[in-house]
DNA sequence: GCAAATTAATGATTTATTCAAG
DNA sequence: CTTGAATAAATCATTAATTTGC
């Protein structure tokens, strides 16, 4: 899967790679002269500029069909294979959503982190708990616990939840319930949550039954 | 990163804020700190994080007691009361289904609605189409679909793809083909394409099925 | 000015999730 | 429970931009 067998690749077209930008282009490795040292594919500033304008004008997935078009038309400035047309979509769509979480969070401070990285002494080690989250719901929950026992391995893992305390109560009644009060503002964890993809602190909900 | 999209904005003075489609930065630790006088909840990054971390596990509709345990956890983070949790999973359960039901039929169905209606010979039927393009699911894909659909309108005035030949090949498939070749290298342009702001010559990737 | 060295962008691959069909 | 399809996220890799010393 590495080689990518890319042979005919170069897409320095002689004398008609235009920087509209007036970068200067370094002449020696890359290619004019022998015009064919060929890499990965180069687009030209008219290529971005289209492929561009398709992604401004809401174009995000295009079918097999449209990147064959749109390779076929932008081939008209220079080389272009369909799998670039196809590999820009997907990078271009990813990096702008990348750009955009970014952006927004950056904002967010967590000044708990340190704290809570300090705070987490009295840790139960991370053990397995069995039987977690068996649980035996009502009809309307059919849909739900397909997704659940789809990722049952998973919650086992993180060890989650104890179990039990299901269907003791409908939806409504935990509802009035919850309007009451019902918070306790723990202001301590001393459980931890371990995910992969962690950003938050550790912390279990496990919860020992406190 | 969260679509939830229920989070508060009881803390934003002006309302300008950047990233109204996610996480908003409570003010202190605690929401006791600033003296709120919000009305709703306003979740954390961090609470965020927990509960997305914990629905991605798999828990979709928790126990009175999971929630009051998860209430208690994240209230480190700042303010919260039961009945959050118990709201965000039922929005979050919610919101994710309707986006996968939704959201198989948008993007290049959507944007090639128009086309669609005046030109389709060999298109497959939409049902068709929309089974092909499943789910786009993954978290931050509301933001995605409103772009587009804020420039559907320019989009239909460009009529730019036409929308067939899908479920036919995979994306593997795709790739493979392109790795291929499939570059047509087609040095005309026939079509024309329509922008407010072109640089590049016209080109209309409607593209009458060459 | 010019390249070597370094950094920033971005093309190309791989891996992980997700839903749902079998 | 397994697997196919789709694709987002993460990563690898190469090229361009930029910096730097001469």
């Amino acid at each position: 899967m590495e080689d990518a067998g890319m042979s005919g690749f170069c897409n320095f077209k002689a004398g008609n790679n235009i920087n509209t930008n007036n970068v200067v282009v370094r002449g020696g490795s890359n290619g004019s002269t022998t015009g064919t040292k060929c890499g990965r594919w180069n687009p030209t500033s008219e290529q971005v500029k289209v492929l561009t304008d398709l992604f401004r004008s809401g174009l995000r997935t295009p079918s097999t069909d449209q990147i064959q078009k749109i390779s076929s038309q932008l081939s008209f400035y220079g080389k272009i294979e369909s799998k670039n047309v196809f590999y820009w979509f997907q990078n271009h769509k990813a990096r702008e959503r990348q750009k955009r979480r970014k952006v927004s969070i950056d904002e967010n401070i967590d000044m708990n982190k340190d704290f809570l990285l300090r705070e987490d002494k009295n840790i139960p080690s991370p053990k397995h708990i069995a039987e977690i989250y068996h649980h035996h719901r009502r009809r309307d929950h059919d849909y739900e616990d397909q997704v659940c026992h789809e990722q049952e391995g998973v919650i086992e893992t993180l060890q989650l939840f104890p179990l039990n305390s299901f269907g003791e109560y409908s939806d409504s009644e935990k509802l009035r319930r919850f309007h009451a009060n019902e918070c306790k503002e723990t202001a301590a964890f001393p459980y931890t949550f371990e995910t992969d993809q962690m950003d938050h602190p550790p912390l279990d909900l496990r919860l020992s039954f406190v």
